[in-house]
DNA sequence: CAAATCTAATAGTAATACTTTCATTTAATG
DNA sequence: CATTAAATGAAAGTATTACTATTAGATTTG
């Protein structure tokens, strides 16, 4: 599985960078670098110069593959995604059982990863932290809408719509498939967002907590197994 | 009620302001039409510049009252949630049994609110559409944990503690009480915006729904009525 | 009235987010 | 291998923003 991932490509909306990164070995760079230094520093504190200097290269050639900067963590965001898409369909695939399929399809979606070299050689943990972190702010913004018409959100979106689909199979009749997808897909950024930060609003540090939280609800709101 | 809550100052963390803006009538003007210019703009567009010619004052006035920008964004975001606290507080006070006061309180936080005059003259429903774009961006960045040790997010955790509480005595033996009052909360306010902006992952953009929702969620996950 | 405080206006600083230009290096092709 | 095209680097330049400092006038308070 780790070989046939690495050797797939994540076709990530072209109206979110300018110039494939994929393409060249600075583009390679500016996504690989980015990944550290935006964990680092944080979305606001993160800049193209800062990004330059780190891979030894100039801002200006940074801007012929993005836009500015927060279209690269579109971009990364994208990536994410794409990632966990990948191994939503390879990890349920197999499972017939509806309600199995769907735990399981719950379980890639809240735990935290191993760091397999799925996909090139980018740190995905350190890229599942900035989702964590700075996720949030890549639509919550007053150009949402005409990002989203461009289609910049179009893997996450493909993603909540594969686990409703799966909560449909596993329930037919229940009333708010894409609520409770949206739920779980964000809840768990936000639940371990909470784990880091507000500690006195989580039950439990463990990251296994964040999965049996998300599978109680799932069983008794759909009232499966 | 009206009246008793609009005699009532929430005390909003004095860190997040240098001068009080409740002192004075500029500190006033400065509250009730950030909330205008804020909702209009997003906080990125939104600055101290504009914000003083919109009230006929002087950037450097505005320094006086707030630090910066997202200084003002916490105290407006702490300004709402001290107005919640207190209708859910006096919304489910005469509620005897734990689930119907507990159903009530879920009411109150998922539910837009009549724009009554509750807290002096400010616009309700505008500082809400500010938190549910806004919110989420006054903790997410890397200063999160100090602004928390000042007493930032004092009002928000005391709100969400105020509904573990409700959910405990609904339902003493739930594991999670903590992640479930947080998911209603920070939950709502991301429903709210899915139906505003990601209408693909959205069951029904009917405000009810959102309620309807967490109502589900929650009697199935503690088994109460 | 006098003292203290508050506000407005202006100017100024430092950082940021780009853009432009142009020289140089690298890669592609005949 | 030579020519051409494309990609990159270096440097300088622009506009905006976030904030500070200064000062003078207005307002409040004792």
């Amino acid at each position: 599985m780790e070989s046939l991932l690495s050797s797939l490509k994540i076709n990530v909306n072209t109206c979110l960078y300018i110039k494939d990164p994929e393409s060249s070995e600075l583009g390679q760079n500016i996504i690989s670098k980015s990944i550290d230094l935006i964990e680092e520093l944080g979305i606001e504190n993160f800049n193209f110069k800062k990004l330059g200097s780190a891979i030894k290269s100039n801002e200006s050639s940074i801007y012929r593959y993005f836009e500015n900067k927060y279209k690269l963590l579109q971009y990364l965001s994208a990536l994410y995604w794409g990632i966990l898409e990948y191994r939503l369909v390879i990890e349920t695939n197999a499972v017939e059982d509806s309600s199995k399929k769907l735990l399981k399809a719950i379980k890639v979606l809240t735990l935290t990863p191993q760091n397999i070299a799925y996909y090139s050689n980018l740190d995905q943990l350190k890229l599942r932290n900035i989702v964590i972190s700075e996720f949030t702010k890549s639509y919550h913004h007053k150009h949402v809408d005409s990002d989203n018409d461009d289609g910049n959100f179009k893997i996450y979106k493909r993603l909540v719509l594969r686990l409703v689909e799966m909560i449909k199979d596993a329930r037919p009749d229940y009333a708010y498939p894409k609520s409770l997808a949206c739920q779980i897909v964000e809840g768990a950024l936000q639940q371990y967002f909470m784990q880091r930060h507000f500690t006195s609003l989580v039950d439990s540090t463990d990251d296994k907590k964040v999965y049996d939280f998300f599978k109680d609800i799932t069983i008794n709101a759909l009232k499966i197994q």
